[in-house]
DNA sequence: CCGCTAAAGCAAATGGTTTGCTTTAAAATG
DNA sequence: CATTTTAAAGCAAACCATTTGCTTTAGCGG
């Protein structure tokens, strides 16, 4: 519904969504996301339910604000001298992220949404990481793969099977993929 | 929570989850899957709400289960001759169904029911799909890829994107990604 | 400092969800 | 075939999340 854009971001607005953030983080550890509610959420925040209602429009939409808000808090990815070694410590790290319940609770919460605008940030987030690694090669000269090619070959398997198959891809996999990845960018350079 | 299991398949369980999901298909043909609500549903369906709720549990497990049902009442794939082309005619079809608004909210639907059980329905009913295609190909000695390696390849990608991205993968992408996937298998063998 | 306005508070109404109990009908048993 | 058993459906009351109209507050511009 609304944005969660702050329209007067030095006072209260600010602070109501900082509280409600809070609020969510700390109940989702001390009694689970199943059983968070609006209201639960309001009270601990000190604000009433229909403030949240309508800043964000429904539960839904609060759990993807700070999924994402989670999401954005990610660290850049570290830098070993290589194109294929930094892509395989960061694809390996995204796949714990991505397998682990907080993890595959964060892209439901995003998807339950139901809001094409929140679910894009997830993939224009990691595609700003993955470009991160990939201009550190480029300066260095190397032949490096497209963005799209690193999202397609190992970003999409991993979620996809997080998502839908019972058995996520594993560690292996996620080096292969990487492998094949960077190959094939070496080939056609 | 209850399983769409029907413990007494021979009457009123029977009728009432039939009932059930004409309720849900009309529903969404009439006023759109937002404006569903169970009490709706189990009007039209002749049912009172308590039946739903306990045999499905919410909205979304209802809205999970016809989703799931709807997908296996999708057809065999069409045998041309070649796994390139039986592989390429039915990931463009799949492709298509996917993006539209009910495939994707088909997914949606699925995945908002929070139960890996049913989200893993999907892809072994692509992995179907596939496997239909590939033993074609084995049955006339021609090399073939790997169920696995056709899901990363091609669905996973397909999928993530739709899910994930504002601009869903191209009908060119996927001829690309069978194409090559299948050229892989080709010199494996 | 004063007025304007967006957002928060409040409270009542709405309606989806849960739950205990009763009734029905399908299956099992003799 | 009649009888017993039991899972699931019906019913209705209670509960609680959500919506909504109105009032109040506080940030911002003049």
């Amino acid at each position: 519904m609304n944005l969660p854009i702050i329209p007067r971001p030095g006072g209260r607005s600010a602070r109501v969504q900082a509280a409600v953030h809070r609020a969510v983080q700390e109940l989702d550890a001390e009694i689970g996301r199943a059983a968070l509610t609006v209201p639960l959420i309001a009270e601990r925040a000190g604000v009433t339910p229909s403030t949240i209602y309508r800043r964000w429009g429904s539960l839904a939409d609060v759990l993807s604000d700070v999924a994402l808000d989670r999401l954005r808090a990610d660290a850049a990815p570290l830098e070993t001298g290589s194109v294929r070694d930094d892509l395989q410590a960061w694809a390996e790290q995204y796949l714990d992220e991505m397998t682990s319940p907080v993890g595959l609770a964060m892209m439901h919460d995003v998807l339950a949404s139901n809001r094409a605008d929140m679910s894009c940030q997830c993939s224009v987030h990691v595609a700003a990481q993955i470009r991160t690694i990939l201009e550190r090669g480029i300066a260095r000269q190397q032949p490096v793969p497209q963005v799209d090619a690193v999202m397609d070959a190992v970003v999409a398997p991993i979620i996809y099977r997080a998502l839908f198959n019972a058995t996520p891809v594993s560690r292996e996999q996620v080096r292969a993929m990487v492998d094949n990845c960077v190959a094939q960018a070496a080939v056609q350079s």
